[in-house]
DNA sequence: ACCTGAACACCGTTCAAGT
DNA sequence: ACCTGAACACCGTTCAAGT
């Protein structure tokens, strides 16, 4: 899904193969090998996303990789990043700061939803301390606007806010994704009526659970009197 | 950490080695099989965690594991049900909901930081659906007490939040135990003076942080009237 | 600046056969 | 009931050397 290289300045002329039309061999850019990563991401899975995977699908040695990136660990935090910079921007303005923390968040889930086991990917590099700050960021941002408004927070409690809404956003998309290729691969003894409007009545109610969750957090914020 | 081999009813008499003290080969069983495995695991790491390494701690050959367990997808379920079912059981009895909430949360808390990677093993085998129910029913009953004192609270709320809390359980664990091992390799430009005093003292700001998580969702879910 | 070739030290899993 | 032996199809990473 979606269009790759659609990164800020990255150019991305280079093709997949290995021989331009000239049939002369193609060298690759960082970028260049960080896309063809994110589309064997979405194409077929983190599981799927190997070194020697990418290295053949960009027609190159395994070790070509390792001048682009040290490695994979790296590749994978680098990835992170690209899927939560990718996240749509949010207009605060005119907004409360419980909308503007709604947004903040459904803005990320988007952006995990749009790439094949993107949750998983962020999480783990999250996790790691390397990649995806940006996530941390945004809403870090939106618990800033309601201190503004409010002088009994804390920055325990505003740190607080913040891991419990960035978990509940990472740990709710993880679950959606993973529960999405179960269903694909017929895991679960799937119910005969399974139709397409069904499917998307799910997706509504992850929807709902996702907001759900988010508007329990803010309310609980908005409540609390010290700390 | 802790002692190996104290699950419900299992037995665990053969040795680690090949060998008994007659010098017949040891022939293991399932339960031989996880408890070495939760000991690599939780002595190494969930890296360094793999079959071939589990099979030569027994003194095995590797194809023999497969004789006790499927896959190691299936294994480390096994582990996660481990873990999990080692948290320690609360009594309700004299407490309010929220106090619940509270205590089965450090339950299932303590439980993961028990051992190794365990908030990382559990979440992974929860988000393939596969091991530690257990973990989200300690919090649904909790959840459920909630309930019997509110009639206000709807299914999609209660799910909502048993959801919350316990993706706050295994993300904020995870991010404990990550910072831990990476403190320990001095990934982190540690400042000089990283005394032992401060070590605990990181460790009562993590529980001071899980606390304020947990009071803020129990404080979302008691101010919400619809839903 | 970017890549090849060869090597090192590993993986998970299957399956016929053994005791 | 539990394990061996051999094989299959893979991994990530390093490093000297090539253009």
């Amino acid at each position: 899904m979606s269009n790759f290289d659609a990164g800020l300045g990255f150019a991305g002329a280079s093709a997949d193969e290995g021989f331009a039309a000239t049939g002369r061999p193609v060298r690759h850019t960082r970028n260049d090998v960080l896309m063809a990563a994110v589309k064997i991401l979405d194409t077929y899975g983190l599981p799927d996303l190997s070194m020697r995977r990418l290295a053949s699908a960009l027609d190159v040695q395994p070790s070509a990789l390792y001048w682009h990136f040290p490695n994979k660990q790296t590749l994978l935090a680098t990835i992170a990043d690209f899927i939560v910079d990718r996240a749509a921007p949010v207009d605060a303005n005119g907004l409360g700061w419980q909308e503007v923390v709604l947004a903040q968040a459904t803005a990320l889930r988007n952006a995990l939803l749009a790439y094949r086991d993107g949750a998983e990917v962020v999480s783990s590099s999250l996790a790691l301390g390397l990649g995806a700050a940006g996530a941390r960021q945004r809403i870090a941002s939106a618990i800033d606007l309601a201190r503004a408004q409010n002088l009994n927070i804390s920055d325990e409690t505003a740190e607080a806010t913040t891991m419990a809404i960035l978990f509940l956003v990472l740990g709710q998309v993880w679950h959606e994704q993973q529960r999405a290729q179960a269903d694909a691969l017929g895991v679960v003894a799937a119910e005969a009526t399974a139709k397409p409007a069904d499917v998307a009545a799910g997706a509504n109610t992850d929807t709902q659970a996702f907001e759900a969750g988010i508007a329990l957090i803010t309310a609980g914020l908005s409540h609390r009197v010290a700390g």
